[in-house]
DNA sequence: TTAACCCTTACGATGCGTAACAGTTA
DNA sequence: GTAACTGTTACGCATCGTAAGGGTTA
């Protein structure tokens, strides 16, 4: 029966986490001992063993508290309902990324390393040995496979929508 | 000279949001009526609204308050930090999704045409003609004309940091 | 004895939203 | 008089990290 440092070891978590989950009654360990250490038992820590798969996939603990005490298996609607957060949540952060490539636009000349653009780009993937043809089987092979995808790319080259509906159709179109 | 209630709505923001920026003194307004309400003068308005654009791009109100006391023009520094941080986050926004279509396994299609992985990359760089070679010469290329964007752009797909060094390291030493 | 555990409790961080109670303005 | 403003103050949220002060174990 582990207290409570070795079971947060084990799980990779720390101290102050499982301290956490006790108090709101997430995972309350199912003994203590004489001197009021937690125990944890092996169900307690199967059960983190779940929790903590919740949460690599992002879900509020209030969320998890229901999964692990009534659903069995894995719960599909909470897990679906969380793709399509996580899919907000990256065209908010692209959103942004949008408006941080607008405030940089023209200070950064050829002095930011950070900032990618259209140009670099090209740049580079003539370095690697794409030559214009090349380059336009990628644009089509990223169009087929992740055309949502091959969308937030442009615009994180600081591309305008007009630009971008442009490439996506040259890409789209056959010939 | 508006109060606070017009400032609001003009700025598009809630009247609590600038109570609070007042509280941490972040907008003070310049003026107070008789009765005590707050006016807000012209160059308080554009001093938020320079906050609000540093506010889309995510920026730290911390942060904010020292762009908009200090610096004239945009910081560079700044944005470019943010700029990071963007990546990363959708970088972790991107292995969460892996962990959540892991956990739907089987009872969802074939991953989401948004989802963008490093595998589906290296396919799309293969379909386009570049093999291992050429893709090592991608990378190489990459990490020397922007590493800091070669960094952000593989954290960006899901890579957790000891891959991304890898990869770096293996673009960047030559033979 | 000492290091490395453990206990409980509380505060901090982030950026507001909401509520409560009261005064002001049109 | 009444609706729609305004003021201040305080609590809530989500998920822990950190610290304080003090027992337990090997």
């Amino acid at each position: 029966m582990p207290t409570i440092g070795e079971l947060a070891r084990r799980a990779g978590l720390s101290r102050s986490t499982l301290l956490y989950y006790d108090r709101i009654g997430l995972l309350k360990p199912s003994e203590r001992s004489v001197s009021n250490y937690r125990r944890y038992s092996d169900a307690d820590a199967e059960r983190l063993d779940r929790i903590r798969r919740y949460r690599e996939a992002g879900l509020p603990l209030k969320v998890i508290r229901d999964l692990v005490s009534t659903t069995p298996g894995p719960a599909v609607a909470a897990l679906e309902t969380r793709l399509g957060q996580i899919n907000e949540e990256i065209g908010a952060l692209r959103r942004q990324q949008a408006v941080v490539l607008r405030l940089l636009a023209g200070r950064v000349g050829r002095a930011g390393r950070r900032v990618m653009t259209k140009a670099r780009w090209v740049e580079i993937l003539e370095a690697a040995g794409l030559d214009e043809e090349g380059r336009r089987r990628w644009h089509i092979e990223f169009e087929r496979q992740a055309p949502e995808a091959h969308q937030d790319f442009l615009l994180s080259l600081g591309l305008d929508r007009a630009e971008v509906r442009r490439i996506r159709k040259w890409a789209g179109t056959n010939q």
